[in-house]
RNA sequence: GGCCUGGUAGCUCAGUUGGUAGAGCAGAGGACUGAAAAUCCUUGUGUCGGUGGUUCAAUUCCGCCCCAGGCCA
Protein backbone atom coordinates (compact mmCIF):
# COMPACT_ATOMS: atom_id res chain seq x y z
CA UNK A 1 0.00 0.00 0.00
CA UNK A 2 1.85 3.36 -1.52
CA UNK A 3 0.93 6.40 0.75
CA UNK A 4 -0.04 9.01 -0.88
CA UNK A 5 3.02 11.27 -3.33
CA UNK A 6 4.69 14.59 -2.06
CA UNK A 7 7.52 16.27 -3.75
CA UNK A 8 10.23 18.04 -2.11
CA UNK A 9 12.01 21.04 -3.68
CA UNK A 10 15.38 22.05 -1.69
CA UNK A 11 18.20 24.24 -2.53
CA UNK A 12 21.08 26.76 -1.44
CA UNK A 13 19.48 30.08 -1.89
CA UNK A 14 19.26 32.35 -4.62
CA UNK A 15 19.38 28.66 -6.98
CA UNK A 16 15.52 29.56 -8.24
CA UNK A 17 13.56 27.44 -5.46
CA UNK A 18 10.51 29.43 -5.42
CA UNK A 19 10.31 29.86 -9.35
CA UNK A 20 10.15 26.26 -9.89
CA UNK A 21 8.16 25.76 -7.14
CA UNK A 22 5.11 27.86 -8.48
CA UNK A 23 6.04 26.67 -11.70
CA UNK A 24 5.73 23.19 -10.34
CA UNK A 25 2.84 23.85 -8.07
CA UNK A 26 0.26 25.27 -11.03
CA UNK A 27 1.00 22.05 -13.07
CA UNK A 28 0.16 19.14 -10.69
CA UNK A 29 -2.09 20.98 -7.93
CA UNK A 30 -0.21 21.78 -5.38
CA UNK A 31 0.30 24.02 -2.34
CA UNK A 32 3.48 24.69 -0.68
CA UNK A 33 4.86 23.89 2.37
CA UNK A 34 7.73 25.96 2.86
CA UNK A 35 10.65 24.91 4.52
CA UNK A 36 12.30 27.97 5.99
CA UNK A 37 13.87 28.89 9.52
CA UNK A 38 13.59 32.73 8.93
CA UNK A 39 10.01 33.16 6.70
CA UNK A 40 8.41 31.98 9.82
CA UNK A 41 8.82 35.79 11.02
CA UNK A 42 6.21 38.03 11.08
CA UNK A 43 7.27 41.38 9.59
CA UNK A 44 10.64 40.22 7.64
CA UNK A 45 9.69 39.98 4.62
CA UNK A 46 12.03 41.72 2.19
CA UNK A 47 15.56 39.84 3.92
CA UNK A 48 13.88 36.25 4.05
CA UNK A 49 12.50 36.55 0.40
CA UNK A 50 9.01 36.06 1.00
CA UNK A 51 6.31 35.25 -1.28
CA UNK A 52 4.25 38.35 -1.69
CA UNK A 53 0.77 38.06 -1.41
CA UNK A 54 -0.25 37.79 -5.41
CA UNK A 55 1.75 34.77 -5.06
CA UNK A 56 0.08 33.50 -1.80
CA UNK A 57 -3.23 34.31 -3.36
CA UNK A 58 -2.37 32.50 -6.50
CA UNK A 59 -0.89 29.58 -4.41
CA UNK A 60 -1.28 28.48 -0.90
CA UNK A 61 1.19 28.51 1.10
CA UNK A 62 2.11 27.11 4.94
CA UNK A 63 4.59 28.01 7.30
CA UNK A 64 5.09 31.56 6.82
CA UNK A 65 4.39 33.90 9.48
CA UNK A 66 3.87 32.11 12.23
CA UNK A 67 5.75 34.16 14.86
CA UNK A 68 6.87 37.61 15.46
CA UNK A 69 10.38 38.58 15.41
CA UNK A 70 10.77 38.07 19.60
CA UNK A 71 9.85 34.76 19.30
CA UNK A 72 12.04 31.21 18.31
CA UNK A 73 10.75 28.47 16.24
CA UNK A 74 12.17 24.84 16.25
CA UNK A 75 13.18 22.21 14.35
CA UNK A 76 10.71 20.07 16.30
CA UNK A 77 8.31 22.34 15.83
CA UNK A 78 8.56 22.59 12.00
CA UNK A 79 8.25 19.02 12.17
CA UNK A 80 4.75 19.35 13.62
CA UNK A 81 3.68 21.88 11.55
CA UNK A 82 4.80 20.49 8.43
CA UNK A 83 3.05 16.80 9.13
CA UNK A 84 -0.11 18.84 9.51
CA UNK A 85 -0.08 20.72 6.85
CA UNK A 86 0.44 18.24 4.71
CA UNK A 87 -2.25 16.27 6.07
CA UNK A 88 -4.93 19.32 5.72
CA UNK A 89 -3.27 19.88 2.17
CA UNK A 90 -3.94 15.74 1.54
CA UNK A 91 -7.83 16.23 2.71
CA UNK A 92 -8.18 19.20 -0.21
CA UNK A 93 -6.86 16.70 -2.45
CA UNK A 94 -3.53 18.11 -3.93
CA UNK A 95 -0.24 17.61 -3.42
CA UNK A 96 1.53 18.83 -1.28
CA UNK A 97 5.15 20.50 -2.31
CA UNK A 98 7.36 21.62 0.31
CA UNK A 99 10.22 23.66 -0.59
CA UNK A 100 13.10 25.78 0.87
CA UNK A 101 16.61 25.63 2.31
CA UNK A 102 16.88 24.84 6.04
CA UNK A 103 18.29 21.60 6.03
CA UNK A 104 18.02 20.62 9.00
CA UNK A 105 14.42 20.80 8.98
CA UNK A 106 14.65 18.53 6.07
CA UNK A 107 16.31 16.11 7.92
CA UNK A 108 14.11 16.32 11.42
CA UNK A 109 10.93 16.01 8.82
CA UNK A 110 13.15 12.52 6.79
CA UNK A 111 14.86 11.01 9.54
CA UNK A 112 12.80 12.12 12.34
CA UNK A 113 13.87 13.46 15.96
CA UNK A 114 14.83 11.74 19.13
CA UNK A 115 12.22 12.55 22.18
CA UNK A 116 14.05 15.33 23.72
CA UNK A 117 13.20 18.37 26.08
CA UNK A 118 11.94 21.53 24.41
CA UNK A 119 14.22 24.50 25.41
CA UNK A 120 14.12 26.43 28.58
CA UNK A 121 15.12 29.73 28.86
CA UNK A 122 15.75 29.68 32.13
CA UNK A 123 18.22 27.26 32.16
CA UNK A 124 20.21 28.51 29.37
CA UNK A 125 20.35 31.86 30.55
CA UNK A 126 22.23 30.29 33.75
CA UNK A 127 24.53 28.12 31.32
CA UNK A 128 24.77 31.62 29.46
CA UNK A 129 25.57 33.42 32.69
CA UNK A 130 28.18 30.40 33.54
CA UNK A 131 29.47 30.39 30.20
CA UNK A 132 30.42 34.23 30.28
CA UNK A 133 32.47 33.70 33.64
CA UNK A 134 34.13 30.61 33.07
CA UNK A 135 34.13 30.38 29.40
CA UNK A 136 32.57 27.46 27.25
CA UNK A 137 35.77 25.62 27.21
CA UNK A 138 34.70 24.83 31.41
CA UNK A 139 31.41 23.77 30.66
CA UNK A 140 32.21 21.53 27.68
CA UNK A 141 34.78 19.99 30.79
CA UNK A 142 31.95 19.97 32.73
CA UNK A 143 29.84 17.94 29.99
CA UNK A 144 33.02 15.42 29.55
CA UNK A 145 32.66 14.31 32.84
CA UNK A 146 28.38 14.03 32.79
CA UNK A 147 28.49 12.79 28.83
CA UNK A 148 32.03 11.91 27.77
CA UNK A 149 30.21 10.47 24.19
CA UNK A 150 28.72 13.77 23.36
CA UNK A 151 31.49 15.89 24.70
CA UNK A 152 33.80 13.82 22.72
CA UNK A 153 32.03 14.57 19.44
CA UNK A 154 31.82 18.35 20.35
CA UNK A 155 34.62 21.41 19.63
CA UNK A 156 35.39 23.38 23.18
CA UNK A 157 34.23 26.38 20.96
CA UNK A 158 30.97 24.92 20.24
CA UNK A 159 29.13 27.16 22.42
CA UNK A 160 24.86 26.11 21.26
CA UNK A 161 25.47 22.42 21.63
CA UNK A 162 27.58 22.50 24.76
CA UNK A 163 24.86 24.23 26.37
CA UNK A 164 22.19 21.88 24.50
CA UNK A 165 23.68 19.17 25.99
CA UNK A 166 23.91 20.75 29.43
CA UNK A 167 20.32 21.48 29.23
CA UNK A 168 18.94 18.34 28.49
CA UNK A 169 21.01 16.83 31.01
CA UNK A 170 19.36 19.65 33.46
CA UNK A 171 15.96 19.19 32.52
CA UNK A 172 15.53 15.33 32.25
CA UNK A 173 18.95 13.66 34.49
CA UNK A 174 19.70 11.79 31.21
CA UNK A 175 22.65 12.29 28.91
CA UNK A 176 21.93 14.11 25.36
CA UNK A 177 23.77 10.40 23.89
CA UNK A 178 21.76 8.45 25.83
CA UNK A 179 18.52 9.94 24.81
CA UNK A 180 19.41 10.34 21.10
CA UNK A 181 20.40 6.75 20.95
CA UNK A 182 17.28 5.95 19.31
CA UNK A 183 16.26 8.42 16.95
CA UNK A 184 12.58 8.61 15.59
CA UNK A 185 11.60 6.96 12.77
CA UNK A 186 11.00 9.71 9.19
CA UNK A 187 6.49 9.31 9.23
CA UNK A 188 5.07 6.76 7.11
CA UNK A 189 3.00 9.74 5.40
CA UNK A 190 6.52 10.63 4.16
CA UNK A 191 7.69 7.54 2.80
CA UNK A 192 6.38 8.11 -0.97
CA UNK A 193 8.51 11.10 -1.98
CA UNK A 194 10.06 12.94 -4.60
CA UNK A 195 13.33 14.97 -3.75
CA UNK A 196 14.20 17.42 -5.89
CA UNK A 197 18.12 18.70 -5.35
CA UNK A 198 19.17 22.38 -6.98
CA UNK A 199 22.53 21.96 -7.08
CA UNK A 200 24.38 24.44 -9.08
CA UNK A 201 27.63 23.42 -10.53
CA UNK A 202 29.24 26.66 -11.42
CA UNK A 203 29.86 28.43 -7.65
CA UNK A 204 30.43 32.00 -9.30
CA UNK A 205 26.89 31.86 -10.53
CA UNK A 206 25.45 31.69 -7.62
CA UNK A 207 27.63 34.30 -5.63
CA UNK A 208 27.07 36.51 -8.68
CA UNK A 209 22.66 35.77 -8.04
CA UNK A 210 23.47 36.20 -4.27
CA UNK A 211 25.12 39.69 -4.35
CA UNK A 212 22.53 40.66 -7.23
CA UNK A 213 19.93 39.99 -5.20
CA UNK A 214 21.31 41.58 -1.81
CA UNK A 215 21.67 44.80 -3.44
CA UNK A 216 18.25 44.55 -4.56
CA UNK A 217 16.61 43.65 -1.10
CA UNK A 218 18.67 46.88 0.17
CA UNK A 219 16.98 48.53 -2.75
CA UNK A 220 13.61 47.14 -1.71
CA UNK A 221 13.99 49.11 1.69
CA UNK A 222 15.15 45.93 4.06
CA UNK A 223 16.91 48.83 6.15
CA UNK A 224 13.63 50.75 6.28
CA UNK A 225 11.68 46.92 6.93
CA UNK A 226 14.20 46.68 10.00
CA UNK A 227 13.81 50.75 11.65
CA UNK A 228 9.88 49.63 11.33
CA UNK A 229 10.09 46.39 12.81
CA UNK A 230 12.38 47.76 15.42
CA UNK A 231 10.17 50.49 16.62
CA UNK A 232 7.53 47.77 16.71
CA UNK A 233 9.28 45.54 18.76
CA UNK A 234 12.13 45.32 21.21
CA UNK A 235 14.79 43.33 19.20
CA UNK A 236 17.60 42.56 20.63
CA UNK A 237 21.00 41.35 18.54
CA UNK A 238 21.04 38.02 20.45
CA UNK A 239 17.33 37.05 18.60
CA UNK A 240 17.24 34.14 16.56
CA UNK A 241 15.02 36.40 14.36
CA UNK A 242 18.08 38.97 13.87
CA UNK A 243 20.78 36.06 13.47
CA UNK A 244 19.55 35.58 9.85
CA UNK A 245 21.55 36.46 7.01
CA UNK A 246 21.18 40.17 6.26
CA UNK A 247 19.17 41.37 9.28
CA UNK A 248 22.22 40.55 11.65
CA UNK A 249 24.30 42.68 9.51
CA UNK A 250 21.17 45.32 8.62
CA UNK A 251 21.00 45.26 12.64
CA UNK A 252 24.82 45.94 13.28
CA UNK A 253 24.16 48.76 10.69
CA UNK A 254 21.34 50.87 12.55
CA UNK A 255 23.34 50.31 15.63
CA UNK A 256 26.12 52.07 13.98
CA UNK A 257 28.58 49.51 14.62
CA UNK A 258 29.07 48.93 11.00
CA UNK A 259 28.97 51.23 7.32
CA UNK A 260 27.65 51.04 4.68
CA UNK A 261 29.78 49.54 2.55
CA UNK A 262 30.68 46.75 5.70
CA UNK A 263 26.98 45.99 5.86
CA UNK A 264 26.60 45.09 2.07
CA UNK A 265 30.11 43.59 1.74
CA UNK A 266 29.22 41.01 5.01
CA UNK A 267 25.84 40.44 4.06
CA UNK A 268 26.71 39.15 0.57
CA UNK A 269 29.61 37.14 2.58
CA UNK A 270 27.29 35.56 4.64
CA UNK A 271 24.36 34.44 2.12
CA UNK A 272 27.39 32.73 -0.04
CA UNK A 273 28.09 31.19 3.71
CA UNK A 274 25.00 30.16 4.09
CA UNK A 275 24.62 28.41 0.36
CA UNK A 276 27.75 26.75 0.94
CA UNK A 277 26.53 25.22 4.24
CA UNK A 278 23.24 24.38 2.77
CA UNK A 279 24.97 22.61 -0.34
CA UNK A 280 27.57 20.56 2.39
CA UNK A 281 23.78 19.28 3.57
CA UNK A 282 22.49 17.96 -0.15
CA UNK A 283 26.24 16.56 -0.79
CA UNK A 284 25.23 14.08 2.03
CA UNK A 285 21.07 13.28 1.22
CA UNK A 286 20.68 10.13 0.18
CA UNK A 287 17.60 9.88 -2.87
CA UNK A 288 18.10 13.34 -4.32
CA UNK A 289 17.56 13.96 -7.71
CA UNK A 290 19.75 16.65 -8.28
CA UNK A 291 19.09 19.73 -11.08
CA UNK A 292 21.88 22.01 -12.26
CA UNK A 293 19.15 25.29 -12.06
CA UNK A 294 21.97 27.05 -13.93
CA UNK A 295 21.44 24.48 -16.60
CA UNK A 296 19.57 25.31 -19.78
CA UNK A 297 16.01 23.27 -19.92
CA UNK A 298 17.04 21.67 -15.86
CA UNK A 299 13.66 23.25 -14.94
CA UNK A 300 11.95 21.82 -17.69
CA UNK A 301 13.24 18.28 -16.56
CA UNK A 302 12.57 18.93 -13.21
CA UNK A 303 9.06 19.94 -13.80
CA UNK A 304 8.46 16.93 -15.96
CA UNK A 305 10.20 14.32 -13.59
CA UNK A 306 8.06 15.80 -10.67
CA UNK A 307 4.75 15.43 -13.12
CA UNK A 308 5.31 11.94 -13.84
CA UNK A 309 6.28 11.17 -10.33
CA UNK A 310 3.16 12.71 -8.77
CA UNK A 311 0.96 11.27 -12.24
CA UNK A 312 2.17 7.57 -11.28
CA UNK A 313 1.41 7.36 -8.03
CA UNK A 314 -1.95 8.76 -8.23
C1' G B 1 59.95 68.33 -12.80
C1' G B 2 61.74 67.71 -7.26
C1' C B 3 60.94 65.50 -2.49
C1' C B 4 58.31 62.06 0.74
C1' U B 5 55.53 57.57 1.71
C1' G B 6 53.83 53.14 -0.04
C1' G B 7 53.88 48.77 -3.75
C1' U B 8 54.11 41.30 0.24
C1' A B 9 48.02 35.64 -0.50
C1' G B 10 41.54 37.60 -3.91
C1' C B 11 41.24 42.22 0.01
C1' U B 12 43.46 44.96 4.40
C1' C B 13 48.08 44.63 6.34
C1' A B 14 52.36 42.48 9.53
C1' G B 15 57.30 40.71 8.99
C1' U B 16 62.29 39.11 7.70
C1' U B 17 69.11 43.11 12.36
C1' G B 18 70.14 39.26 4.45
C1' G B 19 69.06 32.29 4.90
C1' U B 20 62.62 32.70 -0.44
C1' A B 21 57.14 34.87 4.61
C1' G B 22 52.28 35.24 8.21
C1' A B 23 47.62 37.24 10.49
C1' G B 24 42.50 38.98 9.94
C1' C B 25 38.79 38.94 6.29
C1' A B 26 37.22 36.52 1.79
C1' G B 27 37.37 31.70 -0.60
C1' A B 28 37.34 26.12 -0.18
C1' G B 29 36.13 21.43 2.48
C1' G B 30 33.59 19.32 6.66
C1' A B 31 30.30 18.67 11.08
C1' C B 32 25.25 19.22 12.23
C1' U B 33 18.69 15.92 16.64
C1' G B 34 13.78 21.72 19.93
C1' A B 35 18.30 28.88 18.09
C1' A B 36 19.95 25.92 12.29
C1' A B 37 19.72 32.11 7.59
C1' A B 38 22.28 29.15 14.00
C1' U B 39 26.77 27.14 16.09
C1' C B 40 31.41 25.05 15.25
C1' C B 41 35.97 22.44 13.01
C1' U B 42 39.84 22.16 9.20
C1' U B 43 42.42 24.71 5.34
C1' G B 44 47.35 30.09 3.58
C1' U B 45 53.52 28.79 -2.37
C1' G B 46 52.45 34.01 -2.84
C1' U B 47 57.50 35.91 -9.88
C1' C B 48 57.33 39.65 -1.36
C1' G B 49 56.17 45.89 -8.34
C1' G B 50 60.27 45.34 -12.44
C1' U B 51 65.32 45.19 -13.51
C1' G B 52 70.57 45.55 -12.62
C1' G B 53 74.34 45.38 -8.58
C1' U B 54 76.75 43.80 -3.77
C1' U B 55 76.74 38.82 -1.42
C1' C B 56 77.83 31.90 -0.66
C1' A B 57 72.65 33.69 -0.32
C1' A B 58 68.36 39.52 -1.59
C1' U B 59 61.61 39.94 -0.59
C1' U B 60 65.14 42.23 3.02
C1' C B 61 71.04 46.41 1.40
C1' C B 62 72.33 49.81 -3.04
C1' G B 63 71.21 51.95 -8.19
C1' C B 64 67.75 52.74 -11.98
C1' C B 65 62.78 52.12 -13.84
C1' C B 66 57.30 51.50 -13.38
C1' C B 67 52.72 52.27 -10.52
C1' A B 68 49.64 54.69 -6.46
C1' G B 69 48.97 58.48 -2.94
C1' G B 70 50.77 63.10 -0.62
C1' C B 71 53.65 67.57 -0.41
C1' C B 72 56.56 71.29 -3.11
C1' A B 73 57.27 73.67 -7.74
Amino acid sequence: MKSAPLVFIIGPTASGKSDLALALAERIDAEIVSIDSAQVYQGMDIGTAKPDANTRARIRHHLIDLITPLEAYSAARFRADALSAIDAIRARGRVPLLVGGTMLYVQALLQGLSELPVADATLRAALEARAHREGWPALHAELARIDPATAARLAPGDAQRIQRALEVHGLTGRTLSDLQGRRGEGDARLANRLLIGLMPADRAQLHQRIGARFHAMLDAGLLDELRALRSRYRLGAQMASMRAVGYRQAFAHLEGTIDHATLVAQGIAATRQLAKRQLTWMRGMPQISAYDPFASGAAAQAIAAARAFVDRAG
